[in-house]
DNA sequence: CGGCAAGTTTGAAAGCTTTCAAAAAGACAG
DNA sequence: CTGTCTTTTTGAAAGCTTTCAAACTTGCCG
């Protein structure tokens, strides 16, 4: 690939000239400029980001860091991310760590030494964020944490109203007349699955709902989580007519659990889940979920990191985005006591793992 | 950050000792070797990718360039990718081109100027990527087509085995008994929804049955476009019986359209997809499909071009991944006519887009 | 037309690494 | 202990850009 030198002699300027067109760094008078301009154009000429990157001491990059993008989650993330990084003119380095810390330890190491604008991370499992991040603010690097935060982060970060989400779901399930709730919660330690839990109890708590622990189950956000510890909850006397699930795939495994005790959702169990994954749409009966947008988060994330960049040195900014209830076909009012013991009794006969429901 | 001066004067080594203990470049010996490392150690440091790419004429970067990651089937694909390239010590640059070749354009010519390891491509509609790969290839740098392919690309590639998977998939639906098929390819210009309609015409020929031209209809590949090419094929007399989907977004399309317009599936239209996205487990019914490994796709597309830069420089590979039938609950025989017959009109009433079904 | 201020243009230096020719050190034989 | 050969070590140069002090032009006024 040419270089500014042929540039430069092309153009018959010198080299910190053609710079100066090419970056609009100082004026540069007509007959030159256009000159610059049309060798450049000869050439082909595009400048190395490499040696841009290490004479300015950064580069266009911004570093995306997340547990997996095969969770369907993430991807809108990174695609928001995407979108609004590439139309200023910048490009994502895309990591994963698998929600391990020692992986994301390294990523965060190894992306330091690319000078990147900056950088949007979802902390994994236990992350060291907090500290690692130290050494990027001191070169003036931005870090933005989303969806949930690691311990003692006080940096910038974007995340969605989990508590409220959490509280509207439950509160529908409530008003329409459910008592026997449960939930199952993601993994406590991580801000969002805790925040949820919060909206949870809160909801139950303003109805003077009593919330014994057992009906409170923890597991990883997953569908497999989900179903195991639905067949926790309906062996529970008395069993949940309503569960909320910490998110969508957790709530994809009680919908699957549900069905495979022989019971049906929404009439015996109803379900609401947090995301509104696509996939919910499709299942039977459609999954309600508290939707929060993905794509927003990358967006929001993406713009924040280049207003601190553009020089926005105000405090630590914490962007809390609105979730919206969004309900479908598995919810619906608890259905009477009878009614729902001779559709068990009906249907449990086909289920491999009946639960044993007692009818008081 | 530290840089390789401040290594050396600690150690008392010179520059280039610092570098050939780094990069195992040429013996150094014992005193000076551990005191480097010790230096490195103590001071955290950690070489600069830039500059190091800057001399090396090449850096760790593999540049990935798909259309959308928010199409679920992608996602797989660049986690293979970044597993194989994470773990020999490599990064993934991400670019979504929105199938827009414009913008495939843009991310070419800038990943250029980064002098990245590689390009892994899923090109775009009209991609004009043959052309622009030649002058990665002049610089010696490999590019991988993956999924789909170019005009005139004689370059490396890896795909699913396209046509075979049709075929296979067809030759099940015949041979349970249908004999009034369809299908909905994606955009034919591409070359993987070629392949597969390619397969499902075999499959038919092989069989004797005819194939009017109405019975293949072609849409892009999403679900908006299969919603509304069922509804064109359900109008169609004799109402095909069985309708392969050029992928799984178009053929949940199918299957809501078929719901939609009071039919049952598979007791009316038997459906298979391809694809074998996990949200084709949890529709109801759930989805057959042909199963591709996007996972796999990523992999060997990194796999490939690692050896390239090993020097394997052996001629043009175009690895074919094979594919496997899934067979779920959206297939089945056809049913007797009067049993169609009765069962749509009975549900025909509830559909808002009726087919105008005729029994001959 | 000379002088001066303001506006342009220049080119060396710097940013951090790798490479490689040359110098230094070490090993060994005589 | 010297000379020769081999192995290590050194440090300047190169890779490509941006930056900035200095040199040069231009325009204007008197």
């Amino acid at each position: 690939m040419a270089n500014m030198h042929e540039i430069a002699k092309r153009a018959g300027v010198s080299l910190g000239t053609v710079s100066n067109v090419l970056n609009n760094s100082a004026k540069v008078r007509e007959p030159k400029r256009t000159r610059v301009l049309e060798a450049v154009q000869a050439a082909g000429y595009q400048p190395s980001q490499l040696a841009r990157g290490l004479r300015r001491d950064t580069t266009n990059m911004i570093g995306m860091i997340i547990p997996d993008i095969t969770n369907p989650f993430f991807p809108s993330v990174v695609r928001g991310a995407e979108d609004v990084a590439f139309s200023n003119g910048y490009r994502l380095i895309l990591c994963n760590t698998d929600n391990d810390h020692a992986k994301e330890t390294v990523h965060l190491n190894e992306l330091r030494t690319y000078l990147p604008a900056g950088l949007i991370v979802i902390p994994s499992n236990f992350s060291e964020l907090t500290a690692q991040a130290e050494s990027y603010r001191k070169a003036g690097t931005g870090v933005v944490c989303i969806d949930r935060l690691p311990k003692h982060w006080s940096g910038d970060s974007v995340t969605a109203d989990n508590k409220t989400g959490a509280y509207n779901a439950t509160r529908h399930l409530i008003q329409l007349g459910h008592t026997q709730l449960a939930t199952i919660t993601g993994p406590l330690h991580l801000t969002n699955a805790k925040e949820r839990l919060e909206g949870f109890r809160r909801a139950m708590k303003e109805a003077k709902l009593p919330l014994a622990p057992e009906y409170a189950q923890e597991t990883s956000f997953d569908k497999q989580g989900g179903y195991s510890k639905t067949q926790v909850l309906l062996r529970l006397i008395p069993r949940p007519t309503a569960i909320f699930a910490g998110n969508d795939m957790i709530a994809l495994g009680v919908l699957l659990a549900v069905r495979d005790s022989g019971l049906r959702c929404p009439e015996d169990v109803s379900i609401i889940g947090f995301d509104d994954l696509d996939l919910g749409e499709t299942t039977n009966p459609s999954l309600s979920s508290v939707s929060q947008s993905g794509y927003q988060l990358g967006t929001t994330a993406a713009r924040l990191l280049l207003d601190r960049r553009q020089g926005d040195d105000s405090p630590a900014k914490h962007i809390v985005l609105e979730t919206l209830l969004k309900l479908r076909h598995s919810v619906a009012p608890p259905s009477q006591t009878f009614q729902i013991s001779s559709s068990t009794a009906r249907r449990r006969s086909k289920g491999k793992q009946a639960a044993s429901p007692t009818f008081n």
